[in-house]
DNA sequence: AATGTTAAAATTGTATACGATTTCGGGAGG
DNA sequence: CCTCCCGAAATCGTATACAATTTTAACATT
């Protein structure tokens, strides 16, 4: 029925045990189950995760590559938590991000990655129509990995997922307000009107008005 | 003599033998010695740096950790290169980035940390008078990272540093005109004055400036 | 009580071993 | 000559072993 893969519950990636374990682990720092600065016991990990240490390691120094702990040589490693101060950073370094993305993706963007951000929208428009939250913020991701992905810079695109990710884990809950659908429904049309226009400083400024209107509905 | 850490040539972290392995790595990968999508083979590097398949692999989660490289499973690590185009989005991404790296430096920087720009723009001054463009480079490499400090974000401070670190290694080699000296001085001044008038705005405005005529610069 | 010492326990860093999977190359069959 | 199959070699993923370092806790000294 859906030919959008993030839209249907059964679809899952393979993964490994072991990326299971790196994304638990990651989401328990983000999140503060684990504190700032905690150093990491190895074996309490390989217990939790039924692995040996090897893996374990492995997949510690995975998230170390990514920011979330730092090791001292024979002392171990310690997580890297997020602060308030830094979520208020990453929203503004999305925002300003996100900008740019826009504007790269309206420049770049392939036609058919143009056709999927069609359909795309128009789930929104249905969703907002029958009022279905949850599939909307679903797809709400789904509009915005297309235009990461449109905007064909790798960096850009990890840095947001990563920003994204940080954000939903680090328990900064959104306000929804009952009229939430249809003017979050308003904002993405004018950026996909800028898509359809190929236009991009409309794309961008559409864009920063949806970020400022994003940050406003933060708690 | 000195009081600025990064002047000194013998100066030098206390580094393992994984640290620098994971650099020299990090570096091949960077500037294309080891091509890209190629896999890496373990083996090849246990002899190279003389350690076990064990610190290697786990140098090599940390390299895909910073996005130098993917795994697939059973079937190795393969190397993600930099290419001419990846090159061009992080000097843009650096740009825009650093102009609110200095919007947030001057609002937040602390007096200890002005006291060490002071001094560090004096130096910049005193090696334009002696045309001693070895010297220079370094100091304004101090000059950047004081002010990626003073920022207050880890995320910036991280990202500026690594995109620095790539477009180093990629040789993406910068044209030093005969008055590249005092040019890129009283770009500096500018910013070190909007420091000083502690005014956001112009010091975003300087680096703006200053972040065009760099890109100009290059090859 | 506070401090310093020291030996045992815990933990980390590295090497090695081994099963599982993939890659490679030669030979059979078309 | 090309394709397919299959066994050997190479390589990967994980477990385990052991050396090096740090942590701890008890004890002695002041």
């Amino acid at each position: 029925m859906f030919t959008l893969d993030f839209l249907s519950n059964n679809y899952k990636e393979q993964r490994t045990a072991a990326q299971i374990a790196e994304e638990a682990i990651a989401i328990d720092i983000i999140s503060g189950k684990i504190p700032s600065g905690k150093r990491i016991n190895e074996q309490e990990l390989c217990q939790k995760y039924n692995m040996s240490r090897t893996p374990i390691r492995e997949i510690l120094r995975r998230i170390e590559g990514n920011g979330l702990a730092t090791s001292i040589l024979n002392r171990g490693v310690f997580a890297v938590g997020v602060t308030k101060k830094d979520i208020d950073d990453f929203f503004y370094l999305k925002s300003i991000l996100e900008v740019q993305c826009v504007r790269w993706a309206i420049e770049r963007i392939e036609p058919s990655q143009m056709e999927l951000l069609e359909e795309t929208f128009d789930f929104m428009q249905f969703y907002t129509m029958s009022n279905d939250l949850g599939k909307m913020i679903k797809i709400n991701d789904g509009f915005d990995s297309i235009i990461y992905n449109a905007s064909q810079s790798k960096e850009l695109e990890s840095c947001l997922t990563r920003y994204n990710f940080i954000i939903r884990y680090a328990n900064s809950d959104i306000q929804y307000p009952l009229n939430y659908l249809p003017t979050v429904l308003e904002e993405h049309r004018a950026i996909f009107d800028a898509f359809t226009a190929k236009d991009p400083e409309a794309g961008a400024e559409a864009t920063e008005i949806h970020m400022y209107k994003s940050m406003l509905r933060r708690k």
